[in-house]
DNA sequence: CGCCTGAAATTTACGATGTATACGTACATT
DNA sequence: AATGTACGTATACATCGTAAATTTCAGGCG
């Protein structure tokens, strides 16, 4: 029972503060890297764990991340993870907490232009929209970005309740919220839009990203589809429709019916 | 080199013909189920086999179905699974399509209604929106029925490719081309409404299983919420907003939505 | 300098998982 | 009754997540 009184994993949890003191000063160089090497470039850190895994996962699929695999590609054994992550699955949930992170970077570099259309003519707020509409555009920039981390946003959005995600997620919910707010929304209506636009942002992006090639190397576009083993006359209009779907929708697709999704809910005329 | 050649998986694949030939008999009685037992209820089927699939998931959970515990449930070792699923990921792609022979099913009973309110007075066509709707309140509601699948509905339709979906899924789609054809829309609006609707149904079904609710047990709502953990000033609307946010949107607010997205491609008027 | 302490990483071990391969067995057809 | 074949079992292996104990390192203190 007097379990975990010392030696308690430092930064497993969703503490903020790095357990290494001097970030990224090449240490341990002092030894000469005689024994054990504590993996192979320098100290471990959840900020190092997180971006491998990303990197890892990106370059092989979700299947290639795995404790042991995690691990050797940090010069590490498996177990040496764990002070910086509780369990494979919190190892997940960093992994989407560090997509939230990269869009908080996406916008943060795109805020220094154009500062503020300074309001047109009527008392209508000009900004919100168009920040939606930004953070709409970096979300699905983000989204394409790391194709192979998309599933996790919708699995572990239905297994971790809003309330234990990680300060990035909220903050960008509550990004959305601020701007719906600013639109004039009272707060039931803000919830009705706010469920909208959460569930079109992640529709949509499940919908581009929709595995439509069954053969990548073939040069004719309906084999590459595979439409040649689609029963051809049971399921005509898909048949017909299919290279037109293979096609993405992109950001403009998104913005567009974000719109659509939010009219609605908004007073004002949704374009213009 | 010379392998496989007899003792083929029956219907492994997607082959749609049942591999037991006196289907609900209750066959293997004759010798008094006297050696080996074939199985605790007689024999096995890809029906069976993926029904139960389907009840295990629902009362446990995705984390509870391995292919031991499958076989177990079943009365049989893990790996005569292997006969009616090629493997664990065609198991999970099983389950997706049982669940869309379940909305077939929804659609089929609910067809033998109001045939046809026959026309009102234009030349607008007033039954592809209505159809559009039934269809997606039915999918809504075997999205509910089964919310533990669900997760599998975004993983496996970004692993699988179109044409190679399962004849249940690929009809589904089919169905709702179809009635955007009905609707007058040319082959590229088409496809780009298509798109708009099947983004919106799954992104729906995630926003309102997404997952709010921390303590289950507690009386108190904002306990229940979780909402105590949630940094109290940095996320004040959020914080607001929650309690709105763990009522569910239900399937009005899908289908007011689903006119919402259709708005921009059809050409008339949404809902009169 | 050498020791000590707590943190960081390793070692070892266990049970569970997916599945390849080989084998048995019962049934339907002849 | 013989036989071929569909169906299920038995055995085995590599890999997985992770609990527990152990070793190794860094740095503050005498």
């Amino acid at each position: 029972m007097a379990r975990r009184k010392r030696d308690e994993p430092a930064g497993a949890g969703r503490d903020e503060r790095a357990p290494n003191r001097s970030a990224d000063h090449a240490q341990g160089r002092r030894t000469g890297r005689r024994a054990a090497d504590h993996g192979r470039y320098g100290r471990l850190s959840r900020e190092r764990v997180l971006s491998t895994a990303l990197e890892l996962v990106d370059r092989e699929g979700l299947s290639a991340l795995s404790m042991r695999r995690l691990g050797s590609e940090l010069g590490v054994e498996a177990m040496a993870l764990y002070r910086y992550a509780a369990g494979k699955d919190a190892l997940l949930d960093g992994l989407v907490e560090a997509l939230y992170l990269e869009l908080r970077e996406r916008l943060d570099e795109g805020a220094e232009e154009g500062a503020r259309p300074p309001a047109k003519g009527g008392a209508e707020e000009p900004g919100w929209r168009s920040e939606l509409h930004r953070i709409a555009r970096a979300t699905y920039q983000v989204a394409m970005a790391h194709p192979e981390v998309v599933p996790l946003l919708a699995t572990r959005m239905l297994a971790v309740p809003l309330a234990r995600r990680a300060p990035a997620v909220l903050s960008a919910q509550e990004d959305i919220l601020r701007l719906l707010a600013a639109a004039g929304l009272d707060e039931d209506t803000a919830a009705a839009a706010y469920r909208a636009v959460s569930a079109w942002l992640l529709g949509y992006v499940f919908a581009d990203l929709q595995a439509m090639v069954d053969n990548p190397d073939e040069p004719e576009a309906a084999f590459r589809l595979g439409l040649y083993r689609m029963p051809a006359h049971d399921f005509p209009e898909l048949r017909a429709i299919t290279p037109a779907l293979a096609e993405r929708g992109g950001p403009q697709g998104l913005t567009e019916g974000l719109d659509a999704v939010l009219d609605p809910w908004v007073p004002g005329p949704p374009q213009d």
